[in-house]
DNA sequence: TAGGCCATCTGGTCCT
DNA sequence: AGGACCAGATGGCCTA
């Protein structure tokens, strides 16, 4: 919660229109194809490059790597032009320099708004129990959002038992359970969720590890995902062996040694029995205190 | 070499 | 009108 929005909003790394073209701009990102932005982009080899060198030079000078071709489909577009919008007729009214500024606009834009879904894409990963290392590859994008979202499901199951684990623990008397040590305000709504598949009146005991086949494939419909990889992301989205096992391992035991202490059994622990405030495994859940996955290889 | 993943470009659409 | 968002296309890199 605390940093993605804003680290994507005020962004400092948010390249500037200059930097987004630098060569020597630093991908990170594995695949990374682009070096450099120089983007020989055959995809626009409609029209042969017909940069003047004035117009060249003016690019060069905005920090544009200029390169052969970026007149194209102006006037191809200007031309097809059947949606005419009258942006459109004013983009056939503008020259072909003009036309190029504005789509390096357009497209450092585009770029900005990409890097900015990267970044905040990069911020899901770091909170995602899944081995992070040099030598383990980061989850694909796909991967990442499959295993979020199994992940935030899995949770709220846990959090579910813990509360009917808590109601059992202080008896009847109280089933609103709201201690004072609860600062998530986690007792705050002793109903389940809205139509949450883990209602204590209904829901067997489901091991908060293991895959809550009837849960999630109840409400997920259309997840078109089994019992199994609505927890874990499919291997096939993986990108290796180690990766995937350590997301598997991951999304398998997310919560580490300590969260084994669920099985739907009161906790015979420390932590758990200090009244507890099943929060710290909740909140302990972060990427800071997750454990690093047996799997990290480092 | 094929397939997966990614970054980028581009045009269209929607929103403010 | 300008910007955000989206999806298609394309090419590069990497891995099995």
């Amino acid at each position: 919660m605390d940093s993605d929005a804003s680290l994507v909003s005020s962004r400092p790394s948010s390249p500037e229109p200059d930097e987004l073209f630098l060569p020597g701009r630093n991908k990170g990102g594995g695949g990374g194809g682009f070096t450099g932005g120089t983007v020989s982009s055959s995809t626009q080899s409609d029209s042969p490059p017909e940069l003047s060198a004035e117009l060249r030079s003016a690019m060069s000078a905005a920090g544009v790597v200029v390169v052969d071709k970026l007149g194209f489909k102006s006037s191809s577009s200007s031309s097809s032009s059947s949606s005419s919008s009258s942006s459109k007729k004013d983009k056939k009214q503008m020259t072909e320099p003009e036309l190029q500024q504005l789509r390096l606009k357009i497209n450092s834009r585009e770029r900005k708004r990409m890097h900015d879904l990267n970044i905040a894409m990069d911020g899901l990963r770091e909170v995602m129990p899944y081995a992070h290392g040099p030598s383990v590859r980061k989850l694909s994008k796909i991967a990442t959002l499959l295993l979020a979202r199994n992940y935030i499901l899995m949770l709220t199951n846990s959090l579910e038992e813990m509360k009917r684990l808590v109601s059992e623990i202080y008896g009847g008397h109280h089933a609103g359970f709201h201690p004072a040590a609860c600062p998530g305000g986690m007792g705050a709504h002793s109903a389940p969720l809205p139509g949450h598949p883990g209602h204590p009146a209904s829901h067997p005991v489901h091991h908060p590890i293991l895959p809550p086949a009837a849960v999630s494939s109840a409400s997920l419909p259309g997840s078109g995902l089994s019992a199994v990889s609505s927890i874990r992301p499919p291997h096939g989205l993986l990108k290796s062996p180690s990766a995937a096992a350590a997301a598997a391992a991951a999304a398998a035991a997310p919560l580490g040694s300590g969260f084994q202490h669920w099985g739907g059994m009161p906790c015979p622990c420390s932590m758990c029995q200090v009244s507890a405030p099943p929060h710290h495994h909740v909140s302990g859940m972060g990427a800071a205190s997750l454990p690093r996955l047996a799997t990290d290889t480092k």
